[in-house]
RNA sequence: GGCCUGUUCGUCUAGGGGUUAAGGACGCCGGCCUCUCACGCCGGUAACACGGGUUCGAAUCCCGUACAGGCCA
């Protein structure tokens, strides 16, 4: 009762941080710190030749992009081994499991035969008659073998998930499972529960395709006389085609996200809302206030499709809600990456453009997208901005002509002072001001949309400004003949 | 095939026997704001899988069917 929680993710080492993973990581990080618990990590990699220590960095460093730290481990299975085969021995001295020396592809074979005729079949448990001294001497004469587990078939499994409820397996439904394959390597059921028992987990928090391998290991840990910990079964998350979420559906990996620019903020609050909800209205949620609220009975059973569109959109706000300042090194990178040189860039300019953009867009990669302008005069002018500003082409150098005029001659080089000339030419000439702004715009930016334009023109300086204006009336004349 | 689980708008979800015309959010559509785009605001579209029960009353409880998903070294 009093005991501390304590919890662990255990991803296999598969090259990339599965967003499921993710989820699942995320759940049992935020029940460890909503129950001053103990959060622990480890790596399933007992299939050897999959572990390398890049693979195991991905998963790390995914877990701290996304804010999760870890309070022991990494612990890996590879170097465990000898504690499964410790732990097979010992049931094997007690009779509770036996070795099994059918041939895999003989059984294999009677369970296609049996399912052919439309029958169930399970494993008989035939070498389980087979006595121990004989059973020792073939394996010491070199045959080969799989450890089975010897199920009390009489026995009824019921344990109570904090998500599933009651689940209750009848003995005689389970087959007597395979604890170490032929090649001496340990199941996932043995190896889960000789770890799960030896870092002393309290509550097993883990995707829902576990949820049937549950009352196997239930059984395991009652043969060990180890006590069985709580379990939750969280749903799985689907793609959009209501198909487990997989590479096919496109970007699985939490890397993949973070490249893509998404923020991790948003990405934890919105795998936070697969499967669990605050219940309130409540939409826009901190990992701290994720740990106040997070209730582990509140997750419900159902798989949850993952909705990109809808994560995109809560990027953009956090784009919004968070100040421009924790902005600019994501801003600053997806520019690089894009191929612009920021290394001469103040970061109180990259804060401004940020200021700027922030409301437009919703993904890092989207900064470089539609604010090359901020850094690099047009090399061209959007053709369909042309032909929806410049129309008149005539009429557009007058405009800019008379705009450079006045913009130069300004001695003080303000927002206010800016929209005071431009609005002031307007005037005079008895047109909107919009006729100004909008040849304005194309002129310095190269295209139709973007922030305010007197923010803008403020923003990239009189020089600058002026320059631009220069350029573009200079190919208005060399192209509109 | 066996066992298990699930099913509320296209998606994430709230509700969990009686004011619920089933609420919110994303998306989509329309409008407002406006120098454009976006933000914001307002409005609209759209769901209790189906069939039986139980009950005065069922989206809510039970059973079945369908469909979907998971596990079965």
């Amino acid at each position: 009762m009093s005991d501390t929680p304590r919890v662990r993710f255990a991803p296999s080492p598969t090259g990339y941080l599965h967003v499921g993973g993710a989820r699942t990581a995320l759940f049992n990080w935020l029940f460890a710190r909503r129950n001053d618990g103990v959060f622990i990590l480890r790596i399933e990699d007992t299939d050897l030749e999959r572990s390398t220590e890049e693979m195991v960095r991905i998963i790390t460093e995914g877990l701290g992009w996304l804010g999760m730290d870890w309070d022991e481990g990494p612990f890996f299975q590879s170097e465990r081994v000898e504690a499964y085969r410790e732990a097979a021995k010992e049931l094997i001295d007690e009779g509770k499991a036996y070795r099994c020396f059918c041939d895999p592809a003989v059984l294999e074979a009677e369970r296609k035969a049996a399912r052919e005729k439309g029958e169930d079949w399970s494993y008989d448990g035939r070498c389980r008659l087979i006595n121990l001294d004989e059973s020792a001497a073939r394996a010491e004469a070199g045959e080969q073998f799989a450890l089975r587990f010897s199920v009390p078939h009489e026995e009824t499994v019921i344990f109570n998930d904090h998500v599933y409820g009651e689940v209750r397996v009848e003995g005689e439904e389970i087959e007597d499972f395979v604890l170490l394959r032929s090649d001496g390597q340990p199941t996932y059921q043995l190896a889960c529960v000789v770890d799960d028992s030896w870092m002393r987990i309290t509550h097993v928090i883990r995707g829902a395709d576990h949820l049937s391998n549950t009352h196997k290991q239930i059984l395991l840990y009652n043969a060990f006389g180890m006590s069985v910990p709580e379990f939750a079964h969280l749903p799985l998350i689907l793609g959009p085609d209501k198909k487990r979420l997989s590479k096919r559906h496109g970007a699985t990996a939490v890397g993949e996200y973070r490249d893509k620019g998404y923020m991790p903020e948003a990405v934890v609050n919105f795998l936070s809302l697969l499967g669990w909800s605050p219940k309130d209205d409540t939409e826009f949620l901190r990992s701290e206030e994720l740990i106040t609220r997070f209730d582990l009975d509140a997750v419900n059973k159902k798989p949850a499709v993952f909705d990109e569109a809808k994560l995109e959109w809560l990027n953009g706000q956090y784009m919004i809600q968070l100040p421009s300042e924790e902005l600019i090194d994501g801003a600053r990178s997806a520019f690089r990456e894009a191929g612009f040189d920021l290394s001469g860039v103040e970061d109180s300019f990259l804060s401004r453009v940020v200021d700027l953009l922030k409301e437009r867009v919703r993904l890092f990669k989207e900064f470089p997208e539609k604010g090359s302008y901020f850094f690099e005069a047009p090399e061209v002018y959007e053709p369909e901005s042309v032909a929806k500003r410049w129309k008149n082409p005539d009429e557009v150098i007058l405009k800019l002509g008379n705009s450079v005029e006045r913009l130069k001659a300004l001695a003080a080089w303000s927002e206010e002072a800016i929209e005071e000339v431009i609005r002031g030419l307007a005037e005079q000439e008895g047109v909107g001001a919009g006729k100004y702004i909008h040849a304005i715009r194309v002129a310095v930016s190269g295209i139709h949309t973007g922030p305010g334009l007197f923010e803008l023109l403020a923003l990239l300086g009189q020089d600058e400004v002026v320059a631009r204006i220069g350029r573009a009336v200079e190919y208005l004349k060399d192209n509109s003949g």
